[in-house]
DNA sequence: AGCTAATCTGGAATGATTCTGAATTGTATA
DNA sequence: TATACAATTCAGAATCATTCCAGATTAGCT
C-alpha cells in the first residue's frame, strides 16, 4: 500500500493513463506521505522531477485520484487542502501552530450497521481529526504560535 | 447550553458587546442548530430579523465566536463552512448528496494523556466526521445524488 | 450627555480551486 | 511501426467564499 508498483497497478486497472505528470505526483505523494502535502508543495516537488507540469494538472490529478479512492483529500478553507495516501482509518492530529499533520493509529469503532439502523445514514468515508499543538509548538510562548485560526 | 440566556451571559463575561447583529446571529444559530447552517443561510435568516446587517459582519461575528469557543466551525472548501453550537464531542454525519449534517452521539474516546505521551501532541478540539448518504439520498439512483465531490 | 474603543458597513481584494478550449500524448489497434 | 482518437495537459481566465479596508456608527461606561 502506497508504493509505486501498487499505485501504478491500480491506475492501469482503472484505465487511467500513465503520464509523466501523474508518475511525478505519485512519487511526491509517496516520498512526502507523512507530511500530508498540499497542492502547492506537490506542484513544486513534481517540477523538480519533470520538465513540464502545470498547477492545473496537479489539481486535476489529485481530484481524479481522490474521486477514484486512490488517495484522500483533507479539506480546509484557511489552509490549502492536504492529500494523503494512508487510506486506513486513522486519526490525523493537526497542529494549529505549524500545520503539521501527524497520523495516529487508533481503533475508533463506530459500527456502520448501528449508525444506519439508528439514523438511516450510510457511512462511507471518515474524517477524524484532532486540533492542538505538536510537541514543538506546545513549547513556544502562547502568544506566538497560532497560524491556523479555527 | 445553546440557549439565548447562556450565550448572552457568556458574551457579557467575555466583554463582547451585545449588538442587534450579534443577537440576531445567535438566534439563528439556536433556531437552526440542527442544520449546521453556513454563513449564507445565517446572513439571510438574520436579515429577516433586523433591518441592517452585512455579510462582513456575519463572517466577523462567526469568526469571533468560533475563536472564543462559543461555537464551532466546520471547514470545507467545496462547500460553505458550517457552524454549530453543539460543543459536546460528537460525530457529524455529512451527506454527500444533499449536504445535510446529522449529529451522532458516540463515546469516541481518544485519551489525551495517552496521545500526548505517545506523540507529544496536545489535543484541544476534535473534528469527527463521516461522509456518506442520508436516508433520503441513499434511496435515489446512484448517478444523480452526488453534490459534494470529496 | 459625552467619550471612545469596539463594532458595523459596502466595496475591493484575496487566493485556492475550477473552468476553458486549444494543443499534446498514451495506448489500443492494424 | 504507423495511425487514430479519447484522454490528458496547459496557460490563463473565472469563480466564489472569505478577508481586508477605511470610514461611519454605536454599546456601554463615567
Ligand atoms: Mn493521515
Ligand atoms: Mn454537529
Ligand atoms: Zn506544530
Ligand atoms: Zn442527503
Amino acid at each position: 500500500m502506497m508504493n509505486r508498483e501498487s499505485i501504478v497497478k491500480a491506475l492501469r486497472e482503472k484505465g487511467i493513463k500513465l503520464t509523466p505528470q501523474r508518475l511525478a505526483i505519485i512519487e511526491v505523494l509517496i516520498e512526502r506521505n507523512d507530511d500530508h502535502p498540499g497542492a502547492g508543495v506537490i506542484y513544486r516537488e513534481a517540477r523538480k522531477k519533470i520538465r513540464r507540469i502545470s498547477l492545473s494538472t496537479v489539481y486535476a490529478t489529485l481530484g481524479e485520484f481522490s474521486r477514484r479512492g486512490i488517495i484522500k483529500t483533507l479539506q480546509f478553507d484557511q489552509m490549502e487542502n492536504r492529500y494523503e495516501g494512508n487510506l486506513a482509518e486513522h486519526v490525523n492530529l493537526i497542529c494549529k501552530g505549524c500545520g503539521k499533520i501527524i497520523d495516529y493509529e487508533a481503533p475508533i469503532s463506530l459500527d456502520p450497521a448501528k449508525v444506519a439502523k439508528k439514523t438511516g445514514f450510510q457511512m462511507l468515508d471518515s474524517r477524524l481529526e484532532y486540533y492542538g499543538y505538536c510537541r514543538d509548538c506546545a513549547g513556544r510562548p502562547k502568544g506566538k504560535r497560532d497560524k491556523i485560526l479555527l
